[in-house]
DNA sequence: TAACACTTGTTTTTT
DNA sequence: ACAAGTGTTA
């Protein structure tokens, strides 16, 4: 209650001195005029517009900062970002303005992360128990995929990724399974889709859940609201807490997010969400863009506040993307601007296959590197699917170029460590179904199918979990025979010794005693092929992070690190949150989703390609479509001084190669803003679709080469040879990349050393479009053929 | 029950 | 290409 009116007293102090410099308010200093209001602005409700680079993370930090410099106490504020990442930055960057300790206490975590920590605290009220485990994606599928079997339904008709899908955007929109089947409206569409049992899956995925008290990603956010909704104590509770509450990213916020803001928020309005309507690219998810279109109606008072100057791009490339966005319907109105240098056009390059869309981009970051004197950290590779990367690190590799990889499968979703992990899921909670499932063979104790099958169905008929029907199996009537029995009794009493050990020897220690009983450790290290010692490798590094965090909880003044902590911290971590080596000096690799929020001197936009980016999912619907022209804004945008976008005209994909048509997103960006060279390779598409960039003589040598194919496409180009790896294939693409200086100086009769193919002698060399191709005859690797362009060699004589 | 060969579908993005 | 699922054999 008093901080209400702190607050209010902190306002109109400031708003009395907002034209002095004094030490009170020397942070605003570091902020232009906009910012600076935003920061200032602390008695209402406020929206803040910000633009691609315009400072939007500074705004919150400083905000908080300000808040925390003018008194209020850390643990008032509630602060809640996007990805763990995000939280961890700002924090630090709010404890080097205000100090390590204030910044500690700071409410300030993902939706997922706070909520999670809440309703450890109150779920009970709810029917849970503090010691819930969290399921992820995979977890969610797999007791999917187990309903299904169970209700006998055909799996093709109902797909667990389908239908999971379906459950996570009702329980997104706050639909209750009671309300789902109690919904004419959704119970007809169902039976239209020829998936009438819907309901009743979401039914018993969500009883089984509860039975094994556990929640999901979207759980957490739907038992906040009920909580909050039944419980107005508890809700009265932590809005008196939370004083302020401030929401980044807020574009990408659903409906059920927004109404946890709002449940809170609405006992003062002291609410304060920044984002960007132009950056939108999670509405797969269920987020929802009207909540920041919508916010003003639901706090009219609402102050907006525009963030339009973007400090990070050069004019060129803000314009290329402005000219980008401007062809959607919906967005709010705003004008970003540059006010840097003009900077370099953006490049186009269309290459002939992926292939080679890998080698052009390795190419030029090694040459731009070097042009520019930046480190390979200034360099980054974006791709609308993980599924890309491969050629990448290929490429890069092939060139000795340092690169990491964001995304794709993450640690804690490797086999190995999930099934590690599961064994701490069932010592916390051992109503863990799907824990349970995983590690009661694993190692391979003699516990087969059948076995499980007979628990599960004892524990739905007597309506306990797996875990109490494997303790009591004679109360349950568990018909087995005598050696699984014994079997089940042994894998029971391992398990029951971890829990009696749960509460009182750390989290390191439980966890090498799990190691080492349970046979992980002897499985592991027995298995010496390289996939096997990879595997131990991981499991030792989960062990040294374990040993991390206990310490490190240890130094901060906790006292006793248990499983359960490292558990619940670590359910809601996801590959992002690695720890990244400032030091590294590492090209990057990710796709554009986990890009943003970041940015980089040096990007490349990948794989422009129709159908893969936009996707050919998201092309049925406009909305999907602007969202993918969303998409590629936030990729555009993350480049500081120089842009490169690709795209290949042919591609492989799923154990195929198509033919690929250049993405229509790269037609919309004004030529003004694109280089010369690339405008002639792309730009005369009108005329003849068949007939741009690559000119008649190119597709005729490759239509010879896919002769005696079905060739239904324009082009087929199977098998390129470079897929062996040679470096021989067709170009002419990257008109700017200019030749190396040996391979400008190289004359027949020349012996060079290869990277790969070792010494050869230069037999010929002919001009083949704007580059140069050499015919070598290698020692041992016999005639070959040398794109210049490309190839790596130095000349020996 | 487990190990293996064979078939099938599958790919958008992630807390 | 690849992973997951299915079926066959020991």
């Amino acid at each position: 209650m008093r901080a209400v009116f702190f607050i209010k007293k902190i306002c109109t102090f400031v708003s009395m001195q907002k034209n002095e410099t004094n030490s009170e308010t020397s942070i605003l200093t570091n902020l232009n005029d906009a910012q600076r209001a935003a920061v200032e602005f602390c008695d209402g409700p406020s929206l803040v517009i910000a633009g691609a680079g315009s400072g939007k993370t500074r705004v919150l930090t400083y905000k908080i900062a300000y808040l925390l410099e003018q008194g209020l106490p850390p643990y008032y504020i509630l602060s809640l970002t996007f990805t763990n990442k995000a939280a961890r930055e700002m924090k630090s960057r709010i404890a080097e303005l205000v100090g390590e300790k204030k910044a500690r206490s700071l409410w300030m975590g993902t939706f997922h992360a706070i909520f999670a920590r809440i309703l450890r605290k109150e779920g009970e009220a709810i029917g849970f128990k503090p010691n819930f485990t969290i399921f992820d994606t995979a977890d969610s599928r797999n007791l999917i995929k187990l309903i299904i079997k169970d209700m006998k339904l055909d799996d093709k008709q109902y797909r667990q990724n389908a239908i999971h899908g379906q459950i996570s955007k009702a329980k997104n929109s706050l639909i209750t399974p009671a309300m789902y089947a109690a919904n004419s409206e959704l119970l007809e569409y169902d039976r239209r889709a020829r998936q009438p049992q819907l309901f009743e899956i979401y039914q018993r995925y969500q009883n089984r859940l509860r039975a094994a008290n556990s929640m999901d990603f979207d759980d957490l956010l739907m038992y906040t609201n009920i909580l909050f909704r039944d419980h107005k104590d508890i809700l009265e509770k932590y809005r008196n807490q939370f004083q302020y509450i401030l929401v980044d990213e807020y574009q990408d916020t659903n409906f059920s997010q927004h109404l946890i803001v709002k449940q809170i928020a609405d006992a003062h309005h002291r609410v304060c969400v920044v984002g960007d309507d132009a950056q939108s690219i999670y509405s797969f998810r269920g987020a929802n863009i009207d909540n920041i279109l919508n916010f003003k109606s639901n706090f009219p008072e609402t102050k907006v506040f525009k963030l339009e100057q973007n400090y990070r791009s050069t004019q060129n490339i803000v314009n290329a993307a402005n000219s980008l966005i401007r062809q959607n319907t919906e967005q709010i109105e705003k004008d970003v601007f540059s006010e840097n240098e003009v900077g370099d056009k953006l490049e186009i390059l269309g290459t002939f296959s992926d292939f080679e869309e890998g080698l052009v981009v390795a190419n030029k970051i090694a040459r731009m590197r070097l042009e520019r004197h930046d480190t390979y950290s200034d360099f980054a590779i974006l791709y609308r699917t993980n599924a890309q990367s491969r050629i990448f690190e290929d490429a890069l590799r092939k060139k000795n170029i340092p690169y990491r990889i964001y995304g794709g499968k993450s640690f804690y979703q490797r086999k190995e460590i999930k099934d590690v992990i599961s064994y701490f899921r069932l010592i916390v909670n051992p109503s863990d179904e799907e824990a349970f499932r995983r590690v009661i063979n694993y190692p391979t104790r003699g516990i087969g199918n059948v076995t499980v099958g007979k628990i599960a169905s004892s524990a739905e008929l007597h309506n306990v979990s797996l875990w109490e029907v494997l303790s009591s199996p004679i109360e349950y009537n568990l018909e087995i025979n005598a050696g699984a029995r014994n079997r089940l009794a042994t894998f029971q009493s391992l398990i029951s010794g971890f829990i009696e050990q749960r509460d009182t020897i750390s989290a390191y220690e439980i966890a090498q005693e799990v190691i080492k009983k349970s046979g992980i450790s002897h499985e592991a290290y027995s298995d010496l092929t390289p996939e096997g010692l990879s595997r131990s490798q991981n499991i030792q590094e989960l062990i040294n992070a374990m040993e991390e965090f206990v310490s490190t909880r240890q130094e901060e003044g906790d006292e006793n690190i248990l499983l359960t902590d490292f558990l619940s911290e670590v359910s809601l971590l996801t590959d992002q949150d690695t720890e990244d080596d400032e030091e590294a000096q590492k090209v990057t690799l990710m796709t554009v989703h986990s890009a943003k929020g970041l940015e980089f001197n040096h990007v490349f936009v990948v794989g422009m390609e129709e159908d893969l980016f936009p996707s050919s999912m998201a092309k049925s619907e406009n909305r999907g479509l602007e969202e993918e022209r969303r998409l590629f804004y936030v990729a555009l945008t993350r480049a500081r001084k120089t842009c490169t976008v690709t795209y290949a005209k042919s591609r492989f994909k799923n154990g195929q190669t198509n033919s690929a048509k250049i993405s229509r997103f790269v037609m919309e960006i004004d030529q003004a803003y694109v280089s010369e060279e690339s405008i002639l390779n792309y730009s005369n598409k009108g005329t003849s679709s068949a007939d741009d960039f690559w000119g008649t003589m190119r597709q005729q040598r490759v239509k010879r080469e896919s002769l005696g194919r079905a060739a239904t496409k324009d082009i087929a180009p199977q098998r390129a040879p470079e897929r062996r790896g040679n470096i021989v294939s067709v170009n002419n693409a990257a008109p700017s990349m200019p030749l190396s200086q040996e391979a400008k100086e190289l004359q027949v009769g020349n012996i060079i050393e290869h990277e790969r193919f070792g010494r050869g002698e230069v037999t010929s060399i002919e001009l083949s479009g704007n580059d140069r191709r050499a015919f070598v005859e290698f020692e041992s690797a016999g005639k070959k053929q040398l794109l210049l362009k490309f190839a790596k060699f130095n000349i020996i004589e």
